[in-house]
DNA sequence: CGAAGGATTGATCACGATCAATCGCGGTGG
DNA sequence: CCACCGCGATTGATCGTGATCAATCCTTCG
């Protein structure tokens, strides 16, 4: 059903060993409820890495031996079934946390949509790190917390929405998390394809772009290959329902 | 789109302050992390509740104020979208804990499927507890984690599964979640109706019910009104796919 | 025995999938 | 410089799965 592109990761690493201390996704990060010795003890075991365009951070079934931070670029969790259908769970940026199912093997893939950045974490050394520090551990079960709200959120959508709202629904949660980080209001990046968002929102390429086109003509989102901009929130809002 | 019972919670408080020790389900519940002055500490703060079918232990919207435990029976976890279209996030049985979004307000209700007894905690008392047991944190943790891989699940299902894939997965798992409370191996009770499960998955009740009968001229499975009888699993498992 | 509510079965409809053709843009080589 | 290629996106025509509308059936309970 869907075509994987097999680049390889660049994985160039820049030794940051104390680059905690001025990370840009710090104060939105699980990393802000630590104090500055514990944010030492962090850095000591973190490590700034680049992937490329389509290149796996993790790759499903892969034992799990390391714990991700996204700093830059975004990127999608994906799970296969065994006859190549795709859906996308998730999509990370900066500041998400990948690795809170903390089982012994990923059970989803992860790849990277545009350039990404991430902080690698040891998983055994994480670990150790979280019976020492129980401020982390915290800031994990909330972000464990809120990823799941927002999965339960996914499965309304695909359970009981139709694809127009499916499709303002996506463009809203994708303006709303960029807001979030200090975006525009009104235009959002599209780093995915449309294929990629077809297979977040169990539909096929042909009625996202249709519903891309539908939002066009009603003068509520022009949305171009790599953005979109929202035109009439309001309207975009009445459409996503909930 | 769907009927909602109106039934009051018959709300029995039983007391039981040291109910903890011979709880039939602590050893598979969070609770089974903690030593014996831990478990004292828990139990002064829990509370036994029955809960008639169709009564609320949470509603969508309401402050969260109260955690829980299910001890007996089935309960579902809906969303309701503004126009009345309802979604069934997930079900819970003994054993299962309910509260792990630990935001300001309840994201969902939590309605009693059949008679149901639950253990109740504060939030307040319960949060307290957490900030002097890592153990118990830890746990939520993992409950977390778990709770959102299934989600997941629950996710591909509906993005990319058949009608035939997601009743047929759905039996298996309900299956599966049994044994591991040492149920039987081929018959699963079904406590909620065809509705419930329609909801659950995405369909319609006329949709899962000529599933069923499908299975049944199949000799795959046979079900009633209460229970499925799984009478080919490796068919069953097959048509589940992944 | 009759009423009520959940479940099943049948007939038809429609939303989104599938199949197929074309567009448009960015990159590359002549 | 532009002709060509490749790939993602768009648009159109048709199909099919599951929804909708509707009529029993079955079980439980008064």
């Amino acid at each position: 059903m869907t075509v994987f592109p097999s680049a390889a990761a660049t994985c160039g690493h820049t030794g940051a060993l104390t680059a905690c201390q001025q990370c840009k996704v710090r104060s939105i990060s699980i990393c802000a409820a630590l104090n500055s010795e514990e944010l030492g003890a962090l850095s000591s075991l973190a490590r700034d890495v680049s992937f490329a365009p389509g290149s796996a951070l993790v790759t499903q079934g892969d034992p799990a031996i390391a714990l991700w931070n996204v700093t830059e670029g975004t990127v999608r969790m994906t799970r296969v079934l065994p006859d190549g259908r795709r859906q996308i769970v998730g999509f990370l940026i900066a500041g998400d946390f990948l690795g809170l199912s903390l089982s012994t093997h990923y059970t989803f893939s992860a790849e990277a949509v545009d350039a990404v950045r991430a902080c690698r974490f040891d998983r055994h050394r994480f670990e150790a790190l979280l019976r020492n520090y129980p401020h982390l551990l915290r800031r994990l079960l909330d972000a464990a917390s809120h990823e799941l709200a927002l999965t339960q959120d996914h499965v309304v959508a695909l359970g009981r929405q139709t694809a127009d709202e499916r499709v303002a629904g996506f463009l809203l949660s994708l303006r709303n998390r960029r807001r979030a980080l200090g975006g525009t209001d009104d235009l959002v990046p599209l780093a995915m394809t449309r294929q990629d968002m077809a297979d977040h929102l169990g539909l096929t390429i042909e009625t996202v772009s249709r519903t891309l086109s539908k939002l066009a003509r009603a003068h509520i989102v022009k949305a171009d290959r790599a953005e979109a901009r929202i035109l009439d929130r309001r309207q975009l809002e009445a459409l996503a329902d909930h």
